[in-house]
DNA sequence: GAGATCGGTAAGTTGTAGCTTACGGTTCGT
DNA sequence: ACGAACCGTAAGCTACAACTTACCGATCTC
């Protein structure tokens, strides 16, 4: 089974206010307040979003006076993204040549001739 | 906002039970009752999710007498991991040399010192 | 044609993730 | 030291997605 490993993975991005925050993240360093001001959800909401981020590794949170500042983890974001890919490399294993990314200049398209 | 296009992605692929209908059918074709008997779900559980995955063009169906086969449909295959891949690259733009399958050797590579 | 097989759909239930409000702790400013 | 700013946590509510049961149509077999 998959699910143990890349389960989580789609788990923690499969909500779209974690997404929005990371990809906040993706772009500076944000506060808490920060983050909920600019999204449409209550700052605890944030909060334990944050939390279920931080872990899952995604994030990392620096103290600076009464506010805590969350950044992007930039291995535990990579860990993430291998582990989506180890389910498309694993559950699609006879469709690698349609990764998008991979695509080698030989343009065979298996078509199935049903 | 990017969740329009690529948050139909995470959410049809964000449910347990339809990543398992699709790792199944990356093997080969299978009818509704074979993967309700493969899976810990009803076979309308399964119906309802096959439903969800063809609305989302990711696997087409065949009529066989009484029988109704799924297969994966490549295209929409492809173009779920391209909302997913663009969502990678959005999102972490300031991050794209950590994606593990995108290496380019032409590109400076910022080696994190950890 | 009758029974059996297969699967889609409707209707209803339920578990749970996400959200809010309320509260308490910590730190900074004055 | 006192109030303000900032944030985490607890408790409780709600909405929704996933699931089940029940029913029905379509197709094959004999």
């Amino acid at each position: 089974m998959e699910t143990n490993e890349a389960g989580e993975a789609w788990d923690v991005l499969g909500d779209r206010s974690r997404r929005a925050i990371v990809t906040r993240l993706a772009e500076r360093p944000w506060a808490v307040g920060e983050l909920a001001d600019e999204l449409p959800i209550s700052r605890p909401a944030v909060s334990q979003h944050l939390r279920v981020l931080k872990s899952a590794g995604l994030v990392d949170d620096e103290v600076h006076g009464t506010r805590r500042v969350y950044r992007l983890n930039p291995a535990g974001v990579a860990a993430l993204r291998d582990q989506l890919d180890t389910f498309w490399r694993r559950a699609l294993a006879g469709y690698q040549d349609l990764l998008p990314a991979d695509r080698q200049p030989s343009e065979t398209e298996p078509e199935e001739s049903s």
